[in-house]
DNA sequence: AAGATAAGTAAATGTTTATTTACTTAAAAA
DNA sequence: TTTTTAAGTAAATAAACATTTACTTATCTT
């Protein structure tokens, strides 16, 4: 038996990432894929079935799961509730600014109807996606301390906010006027924070 | 001279959105797309110079000026703040809920380089691009009525959320516990607009 | 009514696509 | 060391792609 390389499997997902960055998810060829990763575009067919068996681990497995470890690293569900949201955001904040084409695929997550609804199945299967923060929310509402709506509704509220920031950070960037600080950040939270209290 | 066909033109772009909506914005060929519309490709191609002319401008003209105009009807820059928010929250409600096409390729506005790129340079161009809801936000910063940052870190924080609910809303579609109502949604724009007051 | 002209079509262009075939190579197991 | 086996490659395949060519048609102008 030979081993598999796995720096070639690295190479490959890091490329796609970037591609998709760089000239959209609907550039994306396995072709130009294989070049790019300096690989035979058959090394691709080993590990995964077809494109879109690709895209889907691509989008689940490098993106969303890292960006979840990411946005939970110190955070306890058990904080007070501005502790939280001002940790959770900062880790996202600094996840995805450094993350730039994990960035991109997951702002496609929510347009193509095939990661869409990976990403669903994804959550069904799972019970909960970023469970810590479910229960997190789930003690601050029953605390009495944030007012009572739906999970989803919540995160919808608390959250899309910071990645449309991420956005513009990126849509700033090499610009001297950068007005997406980490400052502002913050001072974001606290406006979102404040809304949702009871 | 034979004049140009309006129905067909309509046909053409009402069809693209419909695939893009179905199966994604790099699932659309011309040639798919021609097909879907009753039409030959050459006709596409009579008043788009090429796949990005036509995708550019069918974001551009059907989709962002229309959801501009729909968002601002019966809205007065002048209105009291809460009122406002609540107008504008809900006629982008009221139009994206019965646009979905509409809604997603906005969606992919925010993906895709292409796109993302035609939005900023007409943002650029315009100055502005929804200006009455610019001159509302200012007048409301300036009477000390709602907290001072930037223009676009204003409209981060306000409507974000909003879109993420219409997501919601139509990925509850046809299940019975739909739980993104229009009372949710004023629910929500109380709770986005209590965080921006001062 | 005739001619001019741009809108329209069907079919073809050459290119790029996802995926496969036929072959080679590296290393684990014998 | 030899055999086995999956990992890997380069090149090929057939289908789909964006766009064009060569031709037809509808209607405005005269």
């Amino acid at each position: 038996m030979r081993p598999r390389n796995l720096e070639k499997e690295a190479a490959i997902r890091t490329m796609a990432l970037q591609i998709i960055a760089d000239e959209g998810l609907e550039n994306l060829s396995m072709q130009k894929l294989a070049k790019a990763a300096n690989v035979s575009p058959r090394t691709i067919y080993i590990k995964y079935e077809n494109k879109e068996d690709f895209l889907v681990k691509l989008f689940i497995e490098e993106v969303l799961e890292t960006y979840e470890q990411a946005i939970v690293k110190n955070f306890s569900p058990d904080m007070d509730f501005a502790e939280g949201m001002k940790k959770t955001w900062l880790n996202a904040f600094q996840y995805l600014k450094n993350n730039k084409p994990a960035f991109a695929l997951i702002r496609y997550g929510k347009s193509s109807p095939l990661l869409n609804k990976a990403y669903q199945q994804k959550g069904i299967k799972q019970g909960d996606y970023f469970s810590p923060i479910h229960y997190f929310l789930k003690r601050n509402i029953d605390a009495g301390i944030i007012k009572d709506f739906p999970q989803d509704v919540l995160r919808a509220l608390l959250y899309p906010p910071l990645l449309e920031l991420v956005s513009e950070y990126f849509d700033y960037e090499e610009r001297p006027e950068q007005i997406i600080t980490e400052d502002v950040i913050l001072q974001c939270c606290e406006v979102v924070t404040k809304g949702i209290l009871k």
